[in-house]
DNA sequence: AAAATTTATTAGGCTTGCTTAAAATAGATT
DNA sequence: AATCTATTTTAAGCAAGCCTAATAAATTTT
């Protein structure tokens, strides 16, 4: 069976959207895919039609097992490839979103199981966000985001929130990237922003906006931490 | 100006088409396209009034400038993708033909020319023909069919003449590929074969129809050297 | 040159994916 | 409970790309 781009990108929207919320709304799917209510209505009229999700009028939409199994797929050439574009072709991680947003869409599932062993079966995409594997695992990430953390954690950035370059943009002005260690040194109240210092001692100031879009495995609290002897 | 991709294959059909013939007729163009006559006159109005090509209606068609242009972009990206696929994932050059009718519809610019970088800036893909640079600059092969050349001689075989699995099956079977020398020992005017010569001096025989969708480069022509001291 | 045949175009209709405007339903407010 | 508001659906229509059937033009045959 294929479905369209368009389908595809549909049902990549609701995967994302209930992993946040348990169920999707037209709204938030509208929004999401850039169009207006009334044609995510038509459209889930017919992805229901071919049983890719559970929906019942002004009750919201769930995929079911095949609808998820297949936006499963989509994510994992949408990351296998941009896996490629940055490791082989040497884009930055800000560029290469909209080539992968078409890439996604090429159907040959030989052809991507051959591209993620020519990369080496890499386990995270240049975001950070897992790949999922042939048969559709995907390691489930511990992160949380920097804004949680208590002062004095340390901790490694693991993934980011979004996919839009202005993020990334400011991440490579910072110079903080994936796998950056970063050790939170205060929390100021007032705006939620954090100082936070570097692997090279600098210290930098990141805004509630940023820290809540940035993703960080902790790895010690020093205030917790035992006397050395 | 983004272009859907049935256009784009439209346009690199009669691309094709009129380097064979001068201009290209409605039904050429269907059977090209494995489509109905009717559906190809749709088209081609779209495409006049976009200024691609010049057509009147009964006098067939042709590229203009720009449609040729574009049409050459679309070959290079296939031709490359072609190449990537063979040279990096290792697929055969039967498999890739179908792979890269998809991924020449890929539009990033940035995206093929960094992959023709990556590729090393080869000349031709898999199945021998001439990869346009991003000028859309294209080398003339020189080569002949098979099928022309007098008895006697030795040449290289350069590319196929159809894109079809069926003929690489075929040449993969008798163990001949793009740059095989072969000599032409006998021509049986019963049916048109031709028996040549493999480098490990085997004797195969190759029908006509074969033959004629061989294109080789003529290297010397034994019958008219002369005499080694 | 007329007739027959081939080739190409027009007419009308279908599906997909989208739009705006109007109507219906659900949820919140009084 | 009635009313207001936000959300969602329905209705009607458009463009792209295809189809079949009918018609027209060009070409070949007689
Ligand atoms: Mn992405
Ligand atoms: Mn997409
Ligand atoms: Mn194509
Ligand atoms: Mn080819």
């Amino acid at each position: 069976m294929k479905y369209s781009a368009s389908k595809e990108n549909y049902l990549k929207a609701v995967f994302h959207l209930q992993q946040a919320q348990g169920t999707v709304s037209t709204n938030a799917l509208a929004a999401a895919m850039q169009t207006r209510a009334a044609s995510v209505t038509d459209m889930l009229k017919k992805l229901k039609s071919q049983k890719l999700l559970q929906y019942e009028r002004y009750k919201g939409v769930k995929l079911t097992a095949e609808g998820k199994r297949l936006a499963i797929h989509i994510v994992r050439k949408h990351r296998l490839w941009e896996y490629f574009l940055v490791d082989k072709l040497g884009f930055g991680w800000e560029e290469v979103h909209e080539m992968a947003e078409e890439l996604e869409h090429i159907s040959s599932k030989k052809l991507i199981d051959r591209l993620e062993e020519y990369l080496g079966f890499p386990d995270t995409d240049p975001h950070g966000d897992p790949i999922p594997d042939n048969q559709g695992r995907m390691r489930v990430s511990k992160a949380v985001q920097l804004q949680e953390l208590p002062v004095r954690t340390t901790c490694i950035i693991s993934h980011v929130g979004d996919q839009s370059a202005e993020i990334m943009e400011l991440l490579n002005h910072l110079r903080l990237t994936i796998g950056t260690r970063l050790e939170v040194k205060r929390k100021f109240s007032f705006d939620q922003s954090l100082e936070v210092m570097l692997p090279d001692e600098s210290l930098i100031t990141i805004s509630q906006h940023l820290s809540s879009n940035l993703f960080v495995k902790p790895e010690k609290n020093l205030a917790l931490s035992g006397p050395e002897s």
